[in-house]
DNA sequence: CTGTTAGCGCTTTCAC
DNA sequence: GTGAAAGCGCTAACAG
C-alpha cells in the first residue's frame, strides 16, 4: 500500500503539497492539485487514518452509546445516525454496556473513548450524574437521543404529549379504570422517560376523571417478556381494568400475549394501547402513538456534525408523536 | 491529557517500560509494573490509540458491513458481534451500504477500510465478485455470516435443512399445492441464500410430492411491504394455494397482513411458515423454523479474534434451524 | 530488566 | 504556490 511520499514522488511534489491537495485545501495551483489526485489515483493511495488523526488530532469517527442494538427505538435511531454520519464521511464506532441477566447495566467507562472520537450520540439510556460529568471531561461534543438531561443537546419525543395522546384516547372511548406499564421510576432523574411519562399519565388521568391508585402501575423494562409480566401483575391485582396503556410496542406485544393466554378479548374487554410505531403493530393491529425514531437519528447526526463544525445549535430537537388507531382499542365495555 | 512520558516521569522510568509495563509485557520488574500502573492510574493515563495503531500497524478495530441494521437477523448479529469483539477489548466500526428507493445498495468501497481495520465482519449480504477480490486486496482477514462464498470463512444456518423442513410442515399436514416467497435469485451466485432456498424448496417439493409452477414462485426483498405485494401476486396468479413458505419472518408479516386484508382465514384457508423465530412472531402465533442470530454473531467474532490470533479455524460453521409449530399452520382444508 | 533511538505516515508551521 | 523539517504519541529493535 502506496504512503504519501509515493504519492509526491510519483507527482513530482512534495509530501506537503499532496497533503495540501488531496484535502482541498487553498494555495495549490489547479495544474498541480490535478497531478497529485491522477497519481494518487493511479496508485490507489488512500492516507492512513492514524497517522492523520496523530498529526490533526482529530478521528473523522462518532461514538455511538447504546445499550442495546436490536431494541426497536435504538437500532431505528442507530440506522438514521449512522447513514448521515457516513455521508459525511464520520465512522460510526458502536458501542454498547455490558448488561446482566437481569438486564442491570455496567458503568460507563469513557477512558477508551479518549482521543478515539470526535464526538458522542448516547441513544436510549439514562446515565447517571457522574457518567454524564466524565462524559464532559472527554472535551468532545455529546447528544443525546431518548433520554438526556436538561441543558445539554438533545433530541427526544415529547413524552407528555405522547402519553397524553393515549390516555385522551381512551378516555374518548369510556374509559375510567386505566392502568399503566412504564419502565423503572423510582431513583431515576426527573428528566428520564419512565419518569416523566408516568407523571403525564397521572396529569392526564386527573383531567380526564380516570382513576389512580398503586395498583394500576405496574413496571417493567422494556423487554417484551417483562411486558408480559407486566400485565399478570396487573390481572392479579383488579379484575375491572378495562384499559392499558403501556410505555413501548415492545412491551405491549408482552400485554397481548398475556391477555391472549388468559383469555382476556381484545379489546371487548380490554384495550390496550402503547407508544413507538413498530411496523409489526400494524399487523397485530395495534394502537399506538408513533414516533419517528429514525429521523431522531438523523436529527442527533446533524447537531453532532454542526457541532464539530463549531457551529450554534439549538440544544433541544424535540418531535412530536401521532396516534394510530387500529384494533386493540376500542369503546369501554357495559358492565353487566 | 497526560501522555506515556508524563507516566514515565512520575514513575521515574523510561517511556519504553511504561509501554512494556502497560501491556503486560514480559520483562518488566514486577516492582516496576505496579509502579508504572499505579502512576497511570493517578494520572489518568490513557493511551491514545492512534499513536499505538500508527506504531504498531494494528487498530483493534473490526469492521462490520451490512446493508441493514434494524432488520431483524442483522440486528442480532451484530449484537452478538459487538459483545463479543468488546468483551476482548476490540472496537466495532459500523459501515452500512447505502441503499436507494428500491434498497439497490451502493458498491462496497474498500479504500475506506484500509489501515482501519484488522479484520472485516460481513453480515448478511450477498456480495459481488469484484468486491470479494477487493476485500481480499484489503490484507485482514474476512468472516462472512449469513451469505458467503465457499471457501471462505463463513458462519452460516443450513439453508436446505431450514426451507426443508418448513416445506416438510406443510406436507405432513397434507398441503399440496403451496407457494414460496423468496428473495430474489435471478443473476445470484449459486451460494447465495436466496438460490439456495429456491433449489432447497423444490427439491423438498419434489420429494414430497408438492406442484411446482412458476406462478407458485414469488419474489421480494426481505421487507415486509415487498412480503405483502409478493403475497398479493400469488392470491391473483392461482386461487388454489392452501400454503405458502416464506424465506423470513419479517416477509411472512406482510403476507399475513394481505391475507388479512383479503379476508383470507389463516390456517383454515391457507397455512404460513416462515425461518428465522423473530421474537413477536409468538404473539402472532407464526409457525416458523427458527435460527439463532445472536449465536452466529457471536461465533462469527469469534472466527475473525482466532484468525487475528493467527490460530487455525474451521472454515464453516454451520447452524442448524430447529421448526417451531405455532397457529398459522394447520391442516389442508377440504375443498368442497 | 531497562533505556536509547529510530521510526510509524501524516500535517503544519515557517521560509522562500 | 511550494518545500523542508519538526512534530503528533506511541512501539520495537538494539544495546547494555
Amino acid at each position: 500500500m502506496p504512503g504519501i511520499r509515493a504519492v509526491a514522488q510519483r507527482a513530482e511534489v512534495s509530501t506537503a503539497t499532496v497533503s495540501r491537495a488531496m484535502r482541498g485545501l487553498p494555495n495549490v495551483a489547479p495544474e498541480t492539485r490535478e497531478r497529485v489526485i491522477r497519481a494518487a489515483r493511479e496508485l490507489g493511495y488512500w492516507p492512513t487514518p492514524a497517522a492523520s488523526s496523530l498529526a490533526t488530532g482529530r478521528t473523522r469517527t462518532i461514538a455511538l452509546l447504546t445499550p442495546w442494538v436490536r431494541r426497536w427505538f435504538n437500532s431505528h435511531v442507530i440506522d438514521g445516525a449512522e447513514r448521515e454520519l457516513r455521508a459525511h464521511n464520520f465512522d460510526v464506532l458502536l458501542h454498547t454496556f455490558n448488561l446482566d441477566a437481569e438486564e442491570k447495566r455496567s458503568e460507563l467507562d469513557t477512558k477508551s473513548l479518549q482521543r478515539r472520537v470526535d464526538a458522542v450520540l448516547v441513544v436510549g439510556i439514562v446515565l447517571s450524574a457522574k457518567e454524564l460529568s466524565e462524559l464532559g471531561r472527554l472535551g468532545v461534543p455529546v447528544v443525546f437521543i431518548g433520554p438526556g438531561p436538561p441543558g445539554a443537546y438533545r433530541v427526544f419525543v415529547d413524552d407528555e404529549a405522547a402519553i397524553g395522546a393515549a390516555v385522551n384516547h381512551l378516555a374518548d372511548l369510556g374509559h375510567r379504570v386505566v392502568a399503566h406499564v412504564g419502565g423503572r421510576s423510582e431513583n431515576r432523574p426527573q428528566w428520564s422517560p419512565p419518569v416523566r411519562r408516568r407523571q403525564g399519565f397521572i396529569r392526564a388521568a386527573q383531567e380526564r376523571g380516570i382513576e389512580l391508585g398503586e395498583e394500576l402501575f405496574s413496571q417493567a423494562n422494556f423487554s417484551t417478556s417483562s411486558g408480559r409480566r407486566a400485565a399478570a401483575e396487573l390481572l392479579a391485582g383488579r379484575g375491572d381494568i378495562t384499559g392499558i396503556v403501556v410505555d413501548s410496542d415492545e412491551m405491549a406485544f408482552g400485554v397481548l400475549t398475556e391477555l391472549f393466554e388468559a383469555g382476556v378479548r381484545v379489546p371487548q374487554d380490554i384495550s390496550v394501547i402503547s407508544i413507538d410505531g413498530v411496523e409489526v403493530g400494524e399487523l397485530v393491529g395495534l394502537t399506538t402513538v408513533a414516533q419517528d425514531a429514525f429521523s431522531q437519528g438523523v436529527a442527533g447526526a446533524r447537531t453532532v456534525l454542526a457541532l464539530i463544525a463549531g457551529k450554534r445549535v439549538e440544544h433541544d430537537a424535540v418531535f412530536a408523536p401521532r396516534l394510530i388507531v387500529r384494533r386493540t382499542t376500542g369503546p369501554v365495555p357495559v358492565r353487566a
